[in-house]
DNA sequence: ATATGTTTAAGCGTAC
DNA sequence: GTACGCTTAAACATAT
């Protein structure tokens, strides 16, 4: 078993803003009636959260839900559609993936090799449609507890995914295993070569920056990050999507699976636990379906497909390449030169540096608007509630969005620092599928050590939501609300 | 010894 | 067919 310990520090949770969280999941209820949700989202259980079925996890990533930044993840809340939409309360704790990992409850502990594993298109809504192309995905994978099912996201992916849910500038080696280990239970039990595989990633993409550790500082090794480079280059649009192979499932694994999976006639998505299942409603699945053929997803939208939108936004990914095999000379090695850039993935200095450009901005009040639904500008200029039919718009349809924003992108990035170019401009329809497909990139961090200090720029720093998306939102909204916030600093 | 990091090599699948 | 992206394996060096 692993020994890994986080050298790098993490920010934490708390029971008070769990509670934010019920409130926000209330309101959000609020939102559609027409989308049956759980009436029991306090419940402390599992519950099939129709929230999910019903694409309440999309509507979280429209600006307005965004906005309202209690109801995304926070620190020890499973939102992840990864796992479902399982939604903490109170002061419980998420569930230690050891605890639900059924390998260790009596499964065998021998899945084999990564390379033997079964893939599945991810559980995202997105993979509905990859559900239905295919065909012979599981009704359900929750990749947490799961340990026979490979989780269908590159190693890349999986790493980014890491440094994401760190919300830190920079992550350590161990962190990226222990991350990748608490989250997919697959590696808990493959054999630890795919350890070898994250190294080898970080050293040959070029997405990721080493940041070597202070002469001072204790501990092994150094600190990753990414290479903001890249991700501008990927939000020029120079990125390209690739299909995964159709589901392969370990034949020796296979027997051991569920037998009889089918998939329903109404798509699922795994849940948390795996205690349920979900299914969509056709009005949802049409609303799902008209989302995916605006963010460009089809049916051979997958899990890559989110890996390559989230190469935009952290600068890895397929459209990043590796740092490698040039055709000539054989031997290239890439020099990782440190640069200064407004990087989301700011070191701490850097971040210390221009936080201080924040002024005395009211967040709560900002965001108790957000929260409340009221960031939006209607033709007058002023703040109105935003309609939930324009939180769902897409390139003009049911999503407005911010022009450009990376999920990592952090509140201590002035907006005044942010210069959309035009290229980045045209990679909107690009971006759109970053957003949201890394909105809901959060994980919980058991070694957070942050004590939640200045949860407010955490959640802004970290939860997709930020000053320049607020900002551009309101330009989204061809108001002034920019000029009204800015006014604030 | 172990963890971390780099590099090379090969194979496979996909996109062009 | 070729280039590219990704994975896996392995050797090796360095740091703790």
């Amino acid at each position: 078993m692993l020994s890994l310990s986080c050298t790098d520090t993490w920010p934490e949770g708390s029971v008070a803003l769990e509670e934010e969280v019920v409130t926000a999941a209330a309101q959000a209820e609020a939102l559609d009636e027409s989308i049956t949700h759980s009436s029991n989202s306090c419940s402390s259980s599992v519950s099939l959260d129709d929230s999910l079925t019903s694409l309440q996890w999309l509507q979280e990533f429209s600006i307005i839900n965004a906005s309202g930044n209690q109801q995304l993840p926070l620190p020890g809340q499973n939102q992840h559609p990864l796992y479902g939409h399982q939604r903490l309360v109170g002061s419980e704790a998420p569930a230690s993936p050891m605890a639900a990992d059924p390998a260790s409850m009596g499964m065998p502990h021998t899945p084999g090799k990564p390379t033997a594993a079964a893939f599945c298109r991810g559980p995202t809504s997105s993979s509905l449609l990859g559900l239905a192309a295919y065909g012979h995905c599981p009704e359900e994978v929750d990749y947490k507890t799961n340990p026979h099912v490979k989780p269908p996201y590159s190693y890349a992916t999986l790493i980014c995914m890491a440094m994401q849910a760190s919300k830190k500038t920079k992550i350590t080696l161990s962190c990226i295993y222990k991350w990748i280990t608490d989250n997919f239970c697959y590696f808990r039990h493959a054999d630890p070569t795919w350890q070898n595989s994250i190294r080898h990633n970080l050293s040959l993409n070029k997405c990721f920056i080493k940041v070597p550790r202070q002469k001072d500082e204790p501990g092994k090794g150094g600190f990753w990050k990414i290479d903001p480079q890249y991700a501008d280059r990927l939000l020029s649009g120079a990125y390209k999507k690739r299909r995964l192979p159709p589901v392969q499932i370990n034949p020796a694994l296979q027997a051991r699976v569920r037998p009889g999976l089918q998939l329903r006639p109404t798509a699922s998505l795994p849940v948390v636990g795996g205690q349920g299942e979900l299914s969509i409603s056709p009005e949802s699945q049409q609303l799902l379906q008209e989302f995916e053929e605006a963010t460009g997803a089809d049916q051979n939208w997958d899990p890559c497909s989110t890996e390559g939108t989230m190469s935009g936004a952290w600068g890895m990914g397929k459209g990043c390449g590796y740092k490698r095999k040039q055709p000539v000379p054989r031997r290239t090695t890439v020099v990782k030169a440190p640069r200064r850039s407004s990087s989301p993935l700011l070191c701490a200095d850097e971040q210390k540096e221009l936080g201080s450009l924040k002024g005395d901005f009211d967040w709560d009040a900002l965001l108790d608007s957000a929260l409340c639904g009221e960031l939006s500008l209607d033709g007058t200029g002023q703040l109105s509630p935003i309609e939930r039919d324009e939180d769902l718009t897409v390139r003009g349809r049911h999503i407005e969005r911010p022009q450009q924003w990376s999920p990592l992108e952090t509140s201590t990035e002035t907006a005044s620092s942010h210069v959309l170019s035009e290229t980045q401009q045209s990679s909107m329809d690009f971006d759109e599928e970053t957003f949201l497909a890394t909105a809901f990139l959060q994980s919980p961090w058991p070694e957070e050590e942050d004590g939640g200090q200045d949860r407010r720029a955490d959640f802004l720093c970290n939860s997709g939501v930020n000053l320049e998306q607020l900002l551009d939102l309101g330009d989204s909204f061809s108001g002034d609300l920019s000029s009204k916030i800015e006014s604030f600093l």
